[in-house]
DNA sequence: TGCGCCTAGAATGCGCGCATTCTCCGACGA
DNA sequence: TCGTCGGAGAATGCGCGCATTCTAGGCGCA
């Protein structure tokens, strides 16, 4: 990502990091005093990308009441899992169909080295997957070349808990993930958009009952205070 | 919409609706001291609220250049069409599953006025149907209560030309567009999420032809000044 | 006449401080 | 003991001003 020049637009990144990170978790409260000092700002930066953040949802910004890391009710996630398993089939069926020969080969070259480091066993690094993924999905939303619908996924992502856990994921669901990713390689090679977007839904579905495992047994909703 | 309580809050408000109300057009300057001056506050919340506007890509603002109303390009137009008919007719369904007698009688209501004030005639009122019209979609977005299903749509629906441009529709899309409003509700009332679904579809596909045929001829991009 | 440099003006980026509002906590009364 | 009231401290809302960056127009030179 291009590293913003204005110091509002760098607080924007650090902050959003934090959040999806769970460094910030959900209800910590976000003083624009404190925020400041600790990055080296005075609290107008600070303010503004406040603001930018709670468009984006991430937080929220009760009018004098200061902002807080936004919570996401399971209802909220179930959700958001509903608008990814809506969008995400689709939009792999349009980059099927604009696929080439170069585009392919890098979503073959990274399904291979996610197959290689996910896989259950004594080489696996979960950590590792999450930029492999956040790449192959990225490149998907790249190839569907629909702004809008990026624009509407990036915002359903931008939620924690989400494309950033796979240690919740148990073996069967961990493999059943990677050869999806394989798979899809292989419905973009034969050209055929259909069998792309029903893996794809198959993915997603996977992701969601890994998720309500999950987060069912705990409540989602927090109101810890990080001081 | 309730009232925004800070100066930065209102600033939106009206800077959103001015955009949407293309008073705004697409690729005015948005000067900072300019704008604080006509809106009676200082810079500092024209700012913020810039900053928002940006974040729901209403604006653009480039570091150090100003801010300017964003833009839209056909292509990108047709792909808020696209994830428009993908969204709401699923949302559509949703709703259909969850509607209540009451609920039903008045989306009956606005359809009923909607036909009324809309149909080709001497009495015909095109600005009558806006609101009517948002309120209609509006309760079954509600009604589908799918959050970020509201989100993304909120995103989509939230560019010019879109949901307020009826005067752009010929006899026959207009009296389609109408009818679809009372089947929805008839399909609502057999309890036939399918039926509603299918209607959705057709209500956004007609409306994406006139948009086309609205927007083709001319080009959408303009660079224009307000001073 | 056209191109490029340079300067004046204006606009943005952001630090700073005061007025207002909220939160927390102790005192008072039931 | 519980609930209400009130004040001190802290945080937010926002106006203000300076440093920096961008833009526009004029001048010199090829």
């Amino acid at each position: 990502m291009a590293r913003a020049v204005t110091s509002a637009g760098r607080v924007v990144e650090i902050l959003r990091e934090l959040i999806l990170d769970n460094t910030f978790p959900p209800g910590a409260r976000l003083a624009e005093t404190e925020l400041a000092e600790q990055l080296g700002v005075s609290r107008t930066p600070v303010r503004e990308a406040l603001r930018q953040l709670a468009a984006e949802a991430l937080v929220e910004l009760p009018p004098n009441r200061g902002a807080r890391v936004a919570s996401w009710s399971l209802d909220e996630l179930e959700s958001v899992f509903e608008l990814r398993a809506t969008l995400e089939p689709r939009l792999t069926g349009m980059a099927a169909a604009r696929a080439g020969e170069a585009d392919i080969a890098e979503l073959d070259e990274l399904a291979t080295r996610m197959l290689a480091v996910g896989s259950p066993g004594p080489d696996q690094d979960r950590d590792a997957l999450v930029p492999l993924n956040t790449a192959f999905h990225g490149k998907l939303v790249r190839l569907a070349d629909a702004p809008a619908f990026a624009a509407a996924l990036a915002g359903a992502v931008r939620t924690p808990l989400i494309m950033r856990n796979f240690h919740a994921y148990d073996d069967a669901s961990m493999r059943r993930s990677l050869a999806h990713h394989i798979e899809i390689v292989a419905a973009f090679r034969a050209g055929d958009p259909q069998w792309a977007t029903a893996v794809m839904t198959a993915h997603l579905r996977n992701a969601r009952a890994v998720m309500l495992r999950t987060v069912a047994p705990h409540s989602v909703q927090r109101d810890e205070q990080t001081h």
